[in-house]
DNA sequence: AGACTGACTCCAA
DNA sequence: GTTGGAGCCAGTC
């Protein structure tokens, strides 16, 4: 088992209820930029026991990416039960609620990742 | 060890 | 807005 895992499971766990995170924030936050994969591989081993709030993880474009094995429908239900608004094609706004894990003074900066 | 896979993401068309 | 291809890296066989 690498330290990999249990450091996204502490962050995934991080993400406070009504909030969402994308695998890639993940992944850079567990200091591997380009593991977003193995954040979406980890949180499939985990199960309801762990007290992980896997739910909270979406894909970049604030979308499921569940219902290739079948928890999507869960997953959109989960998140809307936390206050999550998603649009009819299964969009949600990243920008209301998405995770900023390091608190800027303003509360709206961008803090995850210095773009270009 | 080597090859394949995938709850992803970026960028071009 | 969508679709497709390449890159990514920890698991699994």
């Amino acid at each position: 088992m690498s330290g990999f895992r249990k450091l996204v499971l502490a962050l995934v766990a991080k993400v406070p209820r009504g909030k969402v995170a994308t695998y890639g924030q993940i992944a850079m936050l567990a200091g591997k930029p380009g593991a977003a994969r193995q954040v979406g591989m980890i949180l499939r081993g985990i199960r309801a026991e762990e007290d992980i709030p896997w739910q909270r993880i979406i894909n970049a474009q604030g979308s499921i990416s569940t219902y290739k094995i079948g928890a999507g429908e869960l997953q959109t239900a989960l998140l809307k039960a936390e206050g999550i608004e998603f649009s009819d094609k299964g969009y949600c706004d990243l920008k209301r609620f998405g995770w900023r894990p390091k608190i800027s003074p303003l509360d709206m900066t961008v803090d995850e990742e210095t773009r270009s």
